[in-house]
DNA sequence: AGCATAAAAGCAAATTATTTGCTTTTAGCG
DNA sequence: CGCTAAAAGCAAATAATTTGCTTTTATGCT
Protein backbone atom coordinates (compact mmCIF):
# COMPACT_ATOMS: atom_id res chain seq x y z
CA UNK A 1 0.00 0.00 0.00
CA UNK A 2 1.38 3.36 -1.24
CA UNK A 3 0.53 6.26 1.43
CA UNK A 4 1.14 9.79 0.53
CA UNK A 5 1.05 12.96 2.77
CA UNK A 6 0.24 16.03 0.37
CA UNK A 7 1.05 16.52 -2.97
CA UNK A 8 4.17 16.94 -4.69
CA UNK A 9 5.90 19.76 -6.12
CA UNK A 10 5.77 19.46 -9.72
CA UNK A 11 3.27 16.79 -10.10
CA UNK A 12 0.17 17.15 -11.65
CA UNK A 13 -1.78 18.63 -8.46
CA UNK A 14 0.68 21.67 -8.70
CA UNK A 15 0.22 22.00 -12.16
CA UNK A 16 -3.30 22.23 -11.69
CA UNK A 17 -3.33 24.63 -8.60
CA UNK A 18 -1.01 26.72 -11.04
CA UNK A 19 -2.83 27.26 -13.69
CA UNK A 20 -6.29 27.66 -12.01
CA UNK A 21 -4.72 30.47 -9.75
CA UNK A 22 -2.99 32.16 -12.86
CA UNK A 23 -6.35 31.53 -14.47
CA UNK A 24 -7.93 33.59 -11.50
CA UNK A 25 -5.51 36.09 -11.49
CA UNK A 26 -6.26 36.86 -15.09
CA UNK A 27 -9.69 36.64 -14.80
CA UNK A 28 -10.00 39.58 -12.17
CA UNK A 29 -8.00 41.82 -13.79
CA UNK A 30 -10.18 41.49 -17.29
CA UNK A 31 -13.15 41.21 -15.87
CA UNK A 32 -15.53 42.48 -13.81
CA UNK A 33 -15.56 40.74 -10.22
CA UNK A 34 -19.30 39.48 -10.62
CA UNK A 35 -18.70 37.98 -14.48
CA UNK A 36 -15.77 35.37 -12.50
CA UNK A 37 -17.28 32.41 -11.93
CA UNK A 38 -16.02 28.77 -11.49
CA UNK A 39 -16.76 27.71 -14.90
CA UNK A 40 -14.98 30.50 -16.45
CA UNK A 41 -12.45 30.15 -14.50
CA UNK A 42 -12.02 26.34 -15.38
CA UNK A 43 -12.42 27.18 -18.71
CA UNK A 44 -9.59 29.57 -18.62
CA UNK A 45 -7.16 27.00 -16.74
CA UNK A 46 -7.67 24.16 -19.05
CA UNK A 47 -10.14 21.90 -16.19
CA UNK A 48 -13.28 20.81 -15.71
CA UNK A 49 -15.29 23.04 -13.21
CA UNK A 50 -15.45 19.94 -11.00
CA UNK A 51 -11.80 19.61 -10.56
CA UNK A 52 -11.96 23.08 -8.78
CA UNK A 53 -15.47 22.84 -6.71
CA UNK A 54 -13.79 19.05 -5.48
CA UNK A 55 -10.17 21.10 -5.21
CA UNK A 56 -11.67 24.17 -3.34
CA UNK A 57 -15.12 23.57 -2.46
CA UNK A 58 -16.90 26.68 -4.00
CA UNK A 59 -15.82 29.95 -5.79
CA UNK A 60 -15.00 31.90 -2.34
CA UNK A 61 -12.67 29.36 -0.87
CA UNK A 62 -10.71 29.62 -4.46
CA UNK A 63 -10.49 33.77 -4.37
CA UNK A 64 -9.58 33.41 -0.77
CA UNK A 65 -6.66 31.01 -1.60
CA UNK A 66 -5.16 33.56 -4.67
CA UNK A 67 -5.72 36.55 -2.07
CA UNK A 68 -3.55 34.53 0.64
CA UNK A 69 -1.04 34.09 -2.05
CA UNK A 70 -1.22 37.73 -3.47
CA UNK A 71 -0.74 39.42 0.08
CA UNK A 72 2.36 37.16 1.12
CA UNK A 73 5.26 39.95 1.02
CA UNK A 74 7.35 39.53 -1.82
CA UNK A 75 9.76 42.33 -0.17
CA UNK A 76 11.44 42.42 3.23
CA UNK A 77 10.88 46.03 4.47
CA UNK A 78 13.25 48.64 3.39
CA UNK A 79 16.28 49.13 5.84
CA UNK A 80 15.94 53.62 6.61
CA UNK A 81 18.36 53.27 9.55
CA UNK A 82 16.20 53.43 12.63
CA UNK A 83 13.09 51.81 13.50
CA UNK A 84 10.89 55.00 13.41
CA UNK A 85 11.62 55.16 10.26
CA UNK A 86 11.47 51.78 9.02
CA UNK A 87 8.02 51.51 10.60
CA UNK A 88 6.64 54.63 9.04
CA UNK A 89 8.21 53.86 5.51
CA UNK A 90 6.39 50.08 6.13
CA UNK A 91 3.33 51.37 6.85
CA UNK A 92 2.74 53.99 4.55
CA UNK A 93 3.53 51.34 1.96
CA UNK A 94 0.76 49.02 3.46
CA UNK A 95 -1.83 51.75 3.80
CA UNK A 96 -1.24 52.43 0.33
CA UNK A 97 -1.38 49.14 -1.30
CA UNK A 98 -4.38 47.52 1.23
CA UNK A 99 -6.37 50.82 0.24
CA UNK A 100 -6.31 50.30 -3.46
CA UNK A 101 -8.72 48.64 -5.55
CA UNK A 102 -7.17 45.37 -6.05
CA UNK A 103 -6.02 45.26 -2.02
CA UNK A 104 -9.33 45.76 -0.46
CA UNK A 105 -10.90 43.46 -2.88
CA UNK A 106 -8.35 40.71 -1.76
CA UNK A 107 -8.73 41.32 1.71
CA UNK A 108 -12.26 41.17 1.31
CA UNK A 109 -12.49 37.75 -0.35
CA UNK A 110 -9.65 36.33 2.46
CA UNK A 111 -12.32 37.22 4.95
CA UNK A 112 -15.24 36.37 2.90
CA UNK A 113 -13.97 32.65 2.79
CA UNK A 114 -15.80 29.98 5.61
CA UNK A 115 -12.05 28.58 6.50
CA UNK A 116 -10.57 31.89 8.47
CA UNK A 117 -6.91 30.24 8.00
CA UNK A 118 -6.33 32.90 5.01
CA UNK A 119 -6.74 35.51 7.30
CA UNK A 120 -4.46 34.34 10.17
CA UNK A 121 -1.86 34.09 7.58
CA UNK A 122 -2.44 37.20 6.39
CA UNK A 123 -2.35 38.47 10.12
CA UNK A 124 0.80 36.71 10.23
CA UNK A 125 2.42 37.90 7.12
CA UNK A 126 2.20 41.43 8.53
CA UNK A 127 3.44 40.18 11.73
CA UNK A 128 6.43 38.99 10.35
CA UNK A 129 7.25 42.00 8.63
CA UNK A 130 7.40 43.94 11.55
CA UNK A 131 9.37 41.38 13.37
CA UNK A 132 12.17 42.08 10.80
CA UNK A 133 12.00 45.96 11.48
CA UNK A 134 12.25 45.11 15.12
CA UNK A 135 14.75 42.40 14.57
CA UNK A 136 17.11 45.21 12.87
CA UNK A 137 16.36 47.83 15.84
CA UNK A 138 17.53 45.09 18.23
CA UNK A 139 20.63 44.42 16.35
CA UNK A 140 21.14 48.04 16.40
CA UNK A 141 20.65 48.45 20.02
CA UNK A 142 17.20 50.69 20.13
CA UNK A 143 14.53 50.61 21.89
CA UNK A 144 11.06 50.13 20.29
CA UNK A 145 7.49 49.20 21.23
CA UNK A 146 6.53 45.71 21.49
CA UNK A 147 4.93 43.84 18.13
CA UNK A 148 1.55 43.52 19.56
CA UNK A 149 1.74 46.94 20.83
CA UNK A 150 2.49 47.69 16.51
CA UNK A 151 -0.25 45.41 15.60
CA UNK A 152 -2.93 47.73 17.80
CA UNK A 153 -1.78 51.18 17.09
CA UNK A 154 -1.01 50.90 13.34
CA UNK A 155 -2.19 47.71 11.77
CA UNK A 156 -5.35 47.53 12.93
CA UNK A 157 -6.06 51.14 12.50
CA UNK A 158 -5.03 51.29 8.88
CA UNK A 159 -7.20 47.64 8.40
CA UNK A 160 -10.18 48.72 10.53
CA UNK A 161 -10.63 52.14 8.37
CA UNK A 162 -10.04 50.36 4.98
CA UNK A 163 -12.50 48.06 6.04
CA UNK A 164 -15.32 49.73 7.28
CA UNK A 165 -15.03 53.55 6.04
CA UNK A 166 -12.39 55.94 4.12
CA UNK A 167 -9.07 55.04 3.84
CA UNK A 168 -6.82 56.37 6.12
CA UNK A 169 -4.72 59.31 4.79
CA UNK A 170 -0.89 59.76 5.15
CA UNK A 171 -1.55 62.42 7.94
CA UNK A 172 -3.65 59.71 10.00
CA UNK A 173 -0.66 56.76 9.14
CA UNK A 174 1.82 58.98 10.28
CA UNK A 175 -0.09 60.09 13.57
CA UNK A 176 -0.43 56.18 14.25
CA UNK A 177 3.12 55.32 13.91
CA UNK A 178 4.09 58.54 15.96
CA UNK A 179 1.79 57.08 18.78
CA UNK A 180 2.87 54.06 19.17
CA UNK A 181 6.77 55.21 19.06
CA UNK A 182 6.18 57.15 21.84
CA UNK A 183 4.50 53.99 23.48
CA UNK A 184 6.13 53.25 27.21
CA UNK A 185 9.45 50.17 26.45
CA UNK A 186 8.39 48.04 29.56
CA UNK A 187 4.24 48.17 30.97
CA UNK B 1 -48.74 60.54 -13.41
CA UNK B 2 -47.85 59.62 -9.67
CA UNK B 3 -44.71 59.93 -8.61
CA UNK B 4 -42.93 58.48 -5.44
CA UNK B 5 -39.97 58.30 -3.99
CA UNK B 6 -39.29 55.15 -1.28
CA UNK B 7 -40.82 52.58 0.08
CA UNK B 8 -43.69 53.41 2.44
CA UNK B 9 -44.02 52.14 5.79
CA UNK B 10 -47.07 49.26 5.76
CA UNK B 11 -46.94 49.18 2.36
CA UNK B 12 -46.58 45.18 1.10
CA UNK B 13 -42.56 46.88 -0.21
CA UNK B 14 -42.09 46.60 3.43
CA UNK B 15 -44.70 43.45 4.36
CA UNK B 16 -42.05 41.54 2.22
CA UNK B 17 -38.99 43.58 3.61
CA UNK B 18 -40.15 42.07 7.02
CA UNK B 19 -41.23 38.62 5.88
CA UNK B 20 -37.57 37.98 4.23
CA UNK B 21 -35.48 39.81 6.97
CA UNK B 22 -37.16 37.81 9.74
CA UNK B 23 -37.24 34.10 7.53
CA UNK B 24 -33.19 34.84 6.97
CA UNK B 25 -32.70 35.16 10.88
CA UNK B 26 -35.21 32.07 11.52
CA UNK B 27 -33.31 29.97 8.77
CA UNK B 28 -29.80 31.18 9.88
CA UNK B 29 -30.68 30.15 13.69
CA UNK B 30 -31.90 26.68 12.65
CA UNK B 31 -29.31 25.89 9.45
CA UNK B 32 -26.02 25.36 8.29
CA UNK B 33 -24.68 28.44 6.76
CA UNK B 34 -24.32 26.90 3.40
CA UNK B 35 -28.01 25.50 3.61
CA UNK B 36 -29.61 28.84 3.69
CA UNK B 37 -30.28 29.44 -0.05
CA UNK B 38 -32.50 32.24 -1.82
CA UNK B 39 -34.81 29.88 -2.73
CA UNK B 40 -35.11 28.25 1.27
CA UNK B 41 -35.77 32.01 2.52
CA UNK B 42 -38.16 32.78 -0.39
CA UNK B 43 -40.37 29.60 0.61
CA UNK B 44 -39.78 30.70 4.26
CA UNK B 45 -40.60 34.08 3.66
CA UNK B 46 -43.81 33.07 1.43
CA UNK B 47 -42.17 34.99 -1.45
CA UNK B 48 -41.00 34.29 -4.73
CA UNK B 49 -37.51 33.98 -5.06
CA UNK B 50 -37.24 36.22 -8.05
CA UNK B 51 -38.54 38.65 -5.43
CA UNK B 52 -35.40 38.23 -3.61
CA UNK B 53 -32.88 38.35 -6.28
CA UNK B 54 -34.69 41.55 -7.76
CA UNK B 55 -34.91 43.65 -4.36
CA UNK B 56 -31.33 42.30 -3.11
CA UNK B 57 -29.29 41.01 -6.17
CA UNK B 58 -27.74 37.92 -4.40
CA UNK B 59 -27.77 36.21 -1.41
CA UNK B 60 -24.91 38.16 -0.07
CA UNK B 61 -26.60 41.77 -0.35
CA UNK B 62 -29.31 40.00 1.92
CA UNK B 63 -27.49 38.34 4.63
CA UNK B 64 -25.49 41.81 4.89
CA UNK B 65 -28.53 43.62 4.97
CA UNK B 66 -29.79 41.71 7.77
CA UNK B 67 -26.91 41.91 9.71
CA UNK B 68 -26.47 45.46 9.51
CA UNK B 69 -30.12 45.68 10.52
CA UNK B 70 -28.95 42.85 13.81
CA UNK B 71 -25.68 44.71 14.36
CA UNK B 72 -27.65 48.21 14.90
CA UNK B 73 -27.45 48.99 18.60
CA UNK B 74 -30.98 48.39 20.60
CA UNK B 75 -29.30 50.66 23.76
CA UNK B 76 -27.89 52.97 25.08
CA UNK B 77 -24.46 52.11 26.83
CA UNK B 78 -24.53 52.63 30.67
CA UNK B 79 -23.78 55.26 32.28
CA UNK B 80 -21.11 54.23 35.17
CA UNK B 81 -20.21 57.37 36.11
CA UNK B 82 -17.31 58.55 34.44
CA UNK B 83 -15.94 58.25 30.52
CA UNK B 84 -12.87 55.19 31.66
CA UNK B 85 -15.23 52.92 33.72
CA UNK B 86 -18.37 53.62 30.70
CA UNK B 87 -15.44 52.78 27.99
CA UNK B 88 -14.67 50.10 29.68
CA UNK B 89 -17.82 48.45 30.11
CA UNK B 90 -18.64 49.21 26.69
CA UNK B 91 -15.23 47.59 25.31
CA UNK B 92 -15.51 44.56 26.96
CA UNK B 93 -19.41 44.37 26.23
CA UNK B 94 -18.73 45.07 22.75
CA UNK B 95 -15.37 42.41 22.65
CA UNK B 96 -17.81 39.81 23.86
CA UNK B 97 -20.56 40.64 21.12
CA UNK B 98 -18.31 40.63 18.06
CA UNK B 99 -15.99 37.67 19.16
CA UNK B 100 -19.30 35.76 19.59
CA UNK B 101 -20.33 32.90 17.15
CA UNK B 102 -23.02 35.05 15.42
CA UNK B 103 -21.60 38.04 15.73
CA UNK B 104 -18.39 37.45 13.84
CA UNK B 105 -21.14 35.48 11.17
CA UNK B 106 -22.57 38.80 10.98
CA UNK B 107 -19.68 41.15 10.75
CA UNK B 108 -18.26 38.64 7.89
CA UNK B 109 -21.65 38.46 6.17
CA UNK B 110 -21.26 42.63 6.29
CA UNK B 111 -18.33 43.05 4.79
CA UNK B 112 -18.26 40.28 2.32
CA UNK B 113 -21.10 42.33 0.46
CA UNK B 114 -20.22 43.98 -2.38
CA UNK B 115 -22.09 47.32 -1.20
CA UNK B 116 -19.90 48.95 0.95
CA UNK B 117 -22.48 50.52 2.92
CA UNK B 118 -23.33 48.19 5.40
CA UNK B 119 -19.62 48.45 6.76
CA UNK B 120 -20.18 52.10 6.83
CA UNK B 121 -23.52 51.91 8.98
CA UNK B 122 -21.89 49.94 11.43
CA UNK B 123 -18.94 51.96 11.78
CA UNK B 124 -21.06 54.68 12.69
CA UNK B 125 -23.23 52.89 14.67
CA UNK B 126 -20.00 52.22 16.94
CA UNK B 127 -19.24 56.12 16.68
CA UNK B 128 -22.58 56.74 17.75
CA UNK B 129 -22.07 54.35 20.98
CA UNK B 130 -18.62 56.11 21.67
CA UNK B 131 -20.16 59.70 20.83
CA UNK B 132 -23.11 58.90 23.68
CA UNK B 133 -20.03 58.08 25.89
CA UNK B 134 -18.41 61.39 25.20
CA UNK B 135 -21.16 63.81 25.56
CA UNK B 136 -22.10 62.33 29.24
CA UNK B 137 -18.52 63.14 29.96
CA UNK B 138 -18.18 66.46 28.25
CA UNK B 139 -21.44 67.39 30.53
CA UNK B 140 -19.75 65.77 33.78
CA UNK B 141 -17.13 68.28 32.71
CA UNK B 142 -14.59 65.58 32.36
CA UNK B 143 -11.37 65.45 29.99
CA UNK B 144 -11.65 62.51 27.59
CA UNK B 145 -10.27 61.29 24.46
CA UNK B 146 -11.00 62.21 20.65
CA UNK B 147 -13.77 59.82 19.65
CA UNK B 148 -11.41 58.85 16.80
CA UNK B 149 -8.88 57.93 18.99
CA UNK B 150 -11.07 55.50 20.61
CA UNK B 151 -11.90 54.17 17.72
CA UNK B 152 -8.19 53.76 16.80
CA UNK B 153 -7.07 52.54 19.90
CA UNK B 154 -10.00 50.48 20.97
CA UNK B 155 -12.46 49.60 18.27
CA UNK B 156 -10.27 48.66 15.45
CA UNK B 157 -7.81 46.17 17.41
CA UNK B 158 -10.86 44.81 18.94
CA UNK B 159 -12.23 44.09 15.21
CA UNK B 160 -8.55 43.64 13.74
CA UNK B 161 -8.30 40.60 16.37
CA UNK B 162 -11.63 39.22 15.98
CA UNK B 163 -11.25 38.95 12.16
CA UNK B 164 -7.76 38.25 11.64
CA UNK B 165 -6.56 36.62 14.57
CA UNK B 166 -8.54 34.94 17.57
CA UNK B 167 -10.38 37.01 19.42
CA UNK B 168 -8.75 39.25 22.23
CA UNK B 169 -9.14 38.23 26.10
CA UNK B 170 -10.45 40.71 29.02
CA UNK B 171 -7.04 41.72 29.86
CA UNK B 172 -5.92 42.42 26.34
CA UNK B 173 -9.04 44.51 25.95
CA UNK B 174 -8.77 46.41 28.96
CA UNK B 175 -4.93 47.43 28.04
CA UNK B 176 -6.31 48.81 25.03
CA UNK B 177 -9.16 51.06 26.91
CA UNK B 178 -6.53 51.86 29.57
CA UNK B 179 -4.14 53.22 27.02
CA UNK B 180 -6.59 54.82 24.91
CA UNK B 181 -7.56 57.18 28.34
CA UNK B 182 -3.61 58.01 28.66
CA UNK B 183 -4.09 59.88 25.43
CA UNK B 184 -3.50 63.60 26.09
CA UNK B 185 -6.40 65.99 25.15
CA UNK B 186 -4.83 68.04 22.72
CA UNK B 187 -1.94 66.55 20.05
C1' DA C 1 -65.21 57.26 -3.94
C1' DG C 2 -63.27 55.60 -8.23
C1' DC C 3 -59.90 55.58 -11.88
C1' DA C 4 -55.08 55.76 -13.56
C1' DT C 5 -50.43 54.68 -12.86
C1' DA C 6 -46.00 53.04 -11.48
C1' DA C 7 -43.71 50.02 -8.54
C1' DA C 8 -43.32 45.64 -6.90
C1' DA C 9 -44.60 40.69 -6.83
C1' DG C 10 -45.90 36.35 -9.06
C1' DC C 11 -45.24 32.89 -12.51
C1' DA C 12 -42.79 29.99 -15.57
C1' DA C 13 -39.43 29.14 -19.06
C1' DA C 14 -34.60 29.56 -20.16
C1' DT C 15 -30.10 29.74 -18.69
C1' DT C 16 -26.31 28.90 -15.77
C1' DA C 17 -24.01 26.93 -11.88
C1' DT C 18 -23.20 23.03 -8.81
C1' DT C 19 -23.19 18.26 -7.42
C1' DT C 20 -22.36 13.54 -8.16
C1' DG C 21 -21.42 8.72 -9.86
C1' DC C 22 -18.46 6.62 -12.63
C1' DT C 23 -14.30 6.20 -15.68
C1' DT C 24 -9.70 7.45 -16.91
C1' DT C 25 -5.20 9.33 -16.13
C1' DT C 26 -1.09 10.00 -13.51
C1' DA C 27 2.67 10.07 -10.18
C1' DG C 28 5.00 7.49 -6.88
C1' DC C 29 6.05 2.95 -4.83
C1' DG C 30 7.78 -1.57 -4.29
C1' DC D 1 7.27 -2.75 -14.74
C1' DG D 2 3.05 -3.27 -12.92
C1' DC D 3 0.02 -1.59 -8.57
C1' DT D 4 -2.21 1.71 -6.04
C1' DA D 5 -4.33 5.84 -4.43
C1' DA D 6 -5.18 10.41 -5.45
C1' DA D 7 -6.75 13.53 -8.60
C1' DA D 8 -8.92 14.76 -13.03
C1' DG D 9 -12.25 14.11 -16.77
C1' DC D 10 -16.84 13.30 -18.38
C1' DA D 11 -21.70 13.66 -18.40
C1' DA D 12 -26.13 13.31 -16.31
C1' DA D 13 -28.88 15.11 -12.58
C1' DT D 14 -30.01 18.67 -9.53
C1' DA D 15 -30.26 23.31 -7.95
C1' DA D 16 -29.81 28.21 -8.39
C1' DT D 17 -30.30 32.41 -11.03
C1' DT D 18 -32.07 35.28 -14.67
C1' DT D 19 -35.61 37.05 -17.47
C1' DG D 20 -39.93 38.27 -20.12
C1' DC D 21 -44.41 38.76 -19.24
C1' DT D 22 -48.68 39.09 -16.31
C1' DT D 23 -51.00 40.33 -12.16
C1' DT D 24 -51.50 42.71 -7.90
C1' DT D 25 -51.47 46.72 -5.04
C1' DA D 26 -50.69 51.16 -2.90
C1' DT D 27 -51.04 55.78 -3.96
C1' DG D 28 -52.19 60.31 -6.29
C1' DC D 29 -55.57 62.76 -8.71
C1' DT D 30 -60.07 64.12 -10.08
Amino acid sequence: MATREGPRPGGRSARVQASVHKAVQTLLATHERTEVTVPLIAAEAGVTPSTIYRRWGDLQELLADVAVERLRPDMVPVDTGSFGSDLMAWAEQYAEEMSSGPGREMIRDVLAAQDGSGAYQCCNFTRQQIETIAERAEERGEFFPDVETVMDGVVAPIMYRILFGGAPDAAHVERLVRASLAAKPAP
